[in-house]
DNA sequence: GACATATAGTCCAGACCATACCATACTGCT
DNA sequence: AGCAGTATGGTATGGTCTGGACTATATGTC
């Protein structure tokens, strides 16, 4: 046992916890601003982290070293965090050791199929025809992602990451939201047809 | 607006009442124990819910006169929930508005590899062996699901939610997992091959 | 009776979350 | 200059969630 390698710190780190680092190791210096910015382009896309957060996990971040913190005398008083030394070697850690979760997904729309047989015939479909609304959006947009027809716009910042993201993560947002719409138009043709009987 | 149709009730119900209620109103009067054993068997393999929140959840639904409840007078002292005609009729009513929030993919194998450039190339293929792993696993058993090697042993209990999950919801799982043994097979071959330049 | 295991439920601090709110800066119009 | 409108940037609040650790009852079995 005795999983803890950093003698029992204040509290462990979660997967905000090394987005905020690896983004910032990334990107260089940057404001919780920026975060919400970067995080909103790419992997906020299908997991979302309250911006709220993005504010108050630096600040933990700082606590246990991993961060250094600046901030503006006036104005709007930014705050500008900084990866340290330890805050390097924490990611570098983590990436050296492969996480064993299972993939959380969580859908409202799966759920209500789930009890779709407590509803009308009518419900069902109609739940099809939004749920194949939205998996079709998702799936233009991230396909519009990948041409690049974005994150030009805007600035220059996050071309590191928002490129990383189009080229490594975005692929599976795209093979999710294909079986997405494949799964959907079968509900959809063949209504929940408790097919299972048998 | 005015949404609510309830005249502000406390509190909102949320993804979880609504898996309460679905569960109660399939499978009859149950204990939050069971309400755990019957998710942990369908939904609960792709989207956690903490059991201290199937204890929690109905004491809330109780509150909103969704549920009764009726309580061991000695024992085990078990906590029994029935559904109420107004906990069917919110039940109906949440069937009768399809979601329309994307769904949340939370997968730490996933935020890794979207810092993988930040770490060694070994790590990255690490990262893809560890989580092929975990996805022919699932996908492994959830062919075992369909084909009923499971949900049969234990008890007669959660037939028709494990029928229903089996025929309805769990193909979405097994597309998921194959799409997720393709894309990492992807990953493990060509390695973050920063093939987005160009 | 002693021990092990499965069943059933409770508790809690700390983290999370949505949401509303506050403040500063820029932009264009008159 | 004065003002409105919008984008930028940040904080506060209180209920909710979370993951353990913990307690206790029942069943078996040596």
């Amino acid at each position: 046992m005795s999983i803890d390698t950093t003698a029992a710190p204040p509290t462990r780190l979660t997967s905000t916890s090394y987005l905020v680092l690896g983004l910032i190791e990334r990107e260089g210096p940057s404001t919780p601003y920026e975060l919400k910015r970067h995080v909103a382009a790419t992997i906020g896309h299908f997991w979302s982290f309250p911006h709220a957060l993005l504010y108050k996990e630096p600040a933990r971040l700082v606590e246990l070293g991993l961060l250094t913190e600046e901030r503006e005398a006036e104005g709007r008083r930014r705050r500008l965090f900084t990866i340290t030394v330890r805050g390097r070697a924490a990611i570098r850690a983590w990436l050296a050791k492969p996480a064993h979760e299972p993939t959380e997904l969580r859908d409202a729309g799966l759920l209500q199929l789930f009890f779709a047989d407590l509803g009308s015939t009518d419900d069902c479909r109609a739940l099809a025809v939004a749920q194949l609304a939205i998996h079709r959006a998702a799936l233009a947009r991230y396909e519009d992602d990948r041409r690049g027809d974005r994150g030009l716009n805007g600035s220059d910042a996050a071309a590191r990451t928002v490129e990383h993201w189009r080229g490594v993560t975005l692929p599976m947002g795209l093979l999710y939201e294909r079986a997405a719409v494949e799964f959907w138009e079968r509900v959809f043709w063949e209504g929940v047809a408790d097919d299972a009987r048998r």
